[in-house]
DNA sequence: GGGTCACCAGTTTTT
DNA sequence: CTGGTGACCC
């Protein structure tokens, strides 16, 4: 058990608060998570709360995961046995895995990611506009996605007239819409969305939800978008026993969908409300927190609150002026090594944070050069490697064999001489006769104008499906299925081929085996394991995704962190770079000049800066190269807002980079010195 | 059916 | 400077 005394006197009345509406304002690192943990921890204990009703929802795995452990430390693993700790998506999964059908899906229905929706809406816009791009798709994709966090749908949307992009979603979303649910599938947006439809039409089954969770709990509360919200109310409405946890100052996620104002408006629409302020961090030193407070608080939109330490002002922070990127890059080198001896630092005590993850390429470049080891969070996905996503579109298929898009992706994958002549042809006929492509294969003598060779081989395809779609019915022994299936399609030599660099297809060929890897642990972990288990683990990235083990894996070795601003949300580091602190970065262009949210990346450069413990170094570079050509850069107007007293500017003083021409005449020089030596006339 | 070339655009992204 | 895409050609 915890001790009550161990807390401050607002963490103890947030952890001890029972009943009716509770908003936690826990500004960074003031210990909001231990408070979470605690509340529930008591509620278990001190209350007889039953587990199965108690709910905590959080946004990423991660965070589930590590809050259910501390829970389960404190009170004990039985204790905690049918409580509800989950992601949004988690819990709508398994909502809609029970009740999908009401809505006219099949239980075997696919989650897509971005890639299949990506597919899909390409498909879809062609059909409308012979000379769409991808980019158009994506832009569309875009404008759907955001009217379903609206809670906006297809039959509901009303284009902007004014917007071009606007009307022809109006176009898309429908079909989109239609396509989805001929293809038994869902996008991550609908698992939230067909959940609040659910419980609308279907209020019996709210009601045993609602009876179910007396107690609930939401973290990171200022990302919440619409449709998380209503779907909150709609659980809490009968008990009222919402508690909700968050930093409207750490609003990160605007463009996903997250309402800054339902965080800001949370005591307005859950009246009776308590409120209760966290303040007192744990984290930063005086001097951190100062400058960090001073930039927030020139954001309108917030609830006041002011960072305080009981600890000492520490180092002030530093502002150091570099000349160029390079330089930037070299200067933080610098400052690492010498930290490092200093204070007898690791270096998995050193971050480098940056807005846009192409920034990393410098720093990774010196970093390899002066062989340091460091991690890069970010980036490609695991899941979403082109190779993996390819393994993993045969699963999909064999659950769920109206999946078109991926049944499309593996037709003629690896190559069986079904090319895009016959596909089109075989899409072509399945929405005439309005047959599942699924039904045209399994038949393709009947299809008029195939080749017998082409026949040939969607039967051989239909077979080898259907055998495997056998295979996989005995879950016990689906690893070893799954390795016969890349060995009957020889996806070894497929990636070979494909591949010139012979070390890079190893690594792809390796990634494939990683997949047959992570379905054999998620097979030892499971008590009743089942292929579309497994694969609902996939989509939702669960604990034993691959990348984000690989992501533990590295932080778990000492190498110095690099990421985004977006990623570093929830961590800290004893000495943290916030590099490329420049306008038209840190506020990003976009954002001055086209969605006018310079609030939002003051909070992203608030974020970063109470990532730090001791040492909060802020960088930015005079000029830099920027798609090829050198520009000159202003410093970042957050750093203005910065008091002097605490800071500490800087500049570099490196040898004057030698401008291109000087360096051509250098060489020019050098080389009519040798053709002397050499008595070159 | 697949490979090559020219062109274009270039935030953040928990699930 | 990059990577990704689509048109075009063999």
């Amino acid at each position: 058990m915890f001790d009550l005394n161990s807390l401050n006197p607002q963490q103890r009345q947030a952890v001890e608060h029972d009943l009716g509406p509770l908003l936690l304002l826990a500004g960074a690192g003031s210990g909001k998570t231990r408070v979470i943990t605690c509340r529930i921890s008591y509620l278990l204990q001190q209350r007889q709360v039953a587990a199965t009703q108690i709910l905590a929802m959080t946004f990423t795995n991660k965070s589930a995961r590590e809050m259910r452990e501390r829970v389960e430390q404190m009170v004990g693993r039985k204790a905690c046995k049918g409580m509800v700790i989950s992601t949004f998506h988690s819990l709508c999964v398994r909502i809609l895995k029970s009740h999908i059908e009401k809505l006219g899906y099949k239980k075997n229905f696919s989650i897509y990611a971005a890639s299949d929706q990506q597919r899909l809406v390409r498909d879809l816009l062609r059909d409308l506009v012979a000379d769409s791009s991808a980019k158009d798709a994506d832009r569309i994709l875009w404008q759907i996605s955001a009217a379903k966090n609206r809670l906006v749908s297809a039959a509901g949307f009303k284009p902007d007239i004014n917007n071009p992009d606007s009307c022809l979603t109006a176009e898309v979303y429908p079909r989109y819409q239609k396509a989805l649910k001929a293809y038994n599938a869902v996008d991550f947006d609908d698992l939230l969305m067909l959940v609040v439809q659910l419980f609308d039409e279907h209020p019996k089954v709210l009601a045993d939800y609602q009876q179910r969770f007396v107690y609930q709990m939401v973290d990171e509360y200022q990302d919440t978008n619409p449709v998380q919200y209503r779907l909150l109310r709609q659980l809490s409405c009968v008990h009222g026993n919402l508690c909700v946890v968050g930093d409207d100052d750490q609003s990160i996620y605007g463009f996903r969908g997250a309402d800054i104002s339902t965080i800001l408006n949370f005591e307005k629409d859950f009246p009776g409300t308590k409120v209760i302020k966290l303040e007192q961090n744990y984290r930063s030193t005086g001097n951190i927190l100062a400058s960090a407070n001073a930039v927030i608080c020139n954001n309108n939109k917030r609830r006041v609150k002011a960072l305080w330490t009981a600890d000492g002002d520490g180092e002030k922070v530093e502002y150091l002026l570099c000349e160029d990127d390079e330089d930037e890059a070299r200067q933080v080198m610098e400052r690492i090594h010498s930290e490092r001896f200093k204070r007898k630092l690791e270096y998995r005590d050193f971050a480098i944070l940056y807005r846009t993850n192409n920034q990393s390429r410098s720093f990774e470049e010196q970093l390899r050069y002066e062989d340091i080891p460091y991690v890069l969070i970010g980036g490609q996905k695991f899941f979403d490697r082109k190779e993996v996503k390819d393994l993993v579109a045969y699963l999909k298929v064999l659950i769920n064999p109206f999946d078109e898009v991926n049944l499309l992706r593996i037709l003629n994958y690896p190559r069986r001489g079904i090319g895009g002549t016959s596909a089109d042809r075989l899409i072509r006929l399945s929405a005439e006769s309005e047959r599942p492509l699924w039904e045209l294969l399994q038949q393709a003598v009947m299809i008029e104008d195939l080749s017998a060779k082409v026949v040939g081989a969607i039967d051989n395809f239909a077979d080898l499906l259907k055998r495997y779609r056998q295979r996989f019915t005995k879950p016990l022994q689906m690893v070893e299925t799954l390795r016969d299936l890349v060995k009957e399609l020889k996806l070894d030599e497929e990636l070979y081929r494909q591949e010139n660099d012979p070390q890079k297809a190893r690594r792809r060929v390796e990634n494939q085996a990683e997949v047959i890897n992570s379905m054999a642990s998620y097979l030892e972990r499971e008590s009743e394991p089942t292929l579309a288990g497994f694969l609902e683990r996939v989509s939702l990235l669960d604990d034993d995704n691959i990348g984000r083990n690989d992501k533990e894996k590295k932080l778990a070795q000492d190498a110095v962190t690099l990421m985004s601003l977006h990623s570093s949300k929830g961590l800290e580091f004893p000495v943290v770079f916030l590099v490329g602190m420049e306008e038209e970065t840190l506020p990003h262009k976009k954002s001055i000049y086209e969605t006018f949210d310079i609030d939002e990346e003051r909070r992203l450069c608030y974020v970063g800066m109470t990532r730090a413990r001791m040492q909060l170094v802020l960088i930015g570079a005079r000029k830099r190269r920027r798609y090829g050509s050198l520009t000159q850069r202003d410093p970042s107007r957050f750093l203005s807002e910065i008091p002097e007293e605490v800071l500490l500017r800087l500049s570099s003083e490196v040898p004057r980079e030698s401008s291109e021409t000087e360096k051509e005449q250098l060489a020019d020089s050098f080389f009519a010195g040798i053709s002397n030596l050499f008595g070159d006339s």
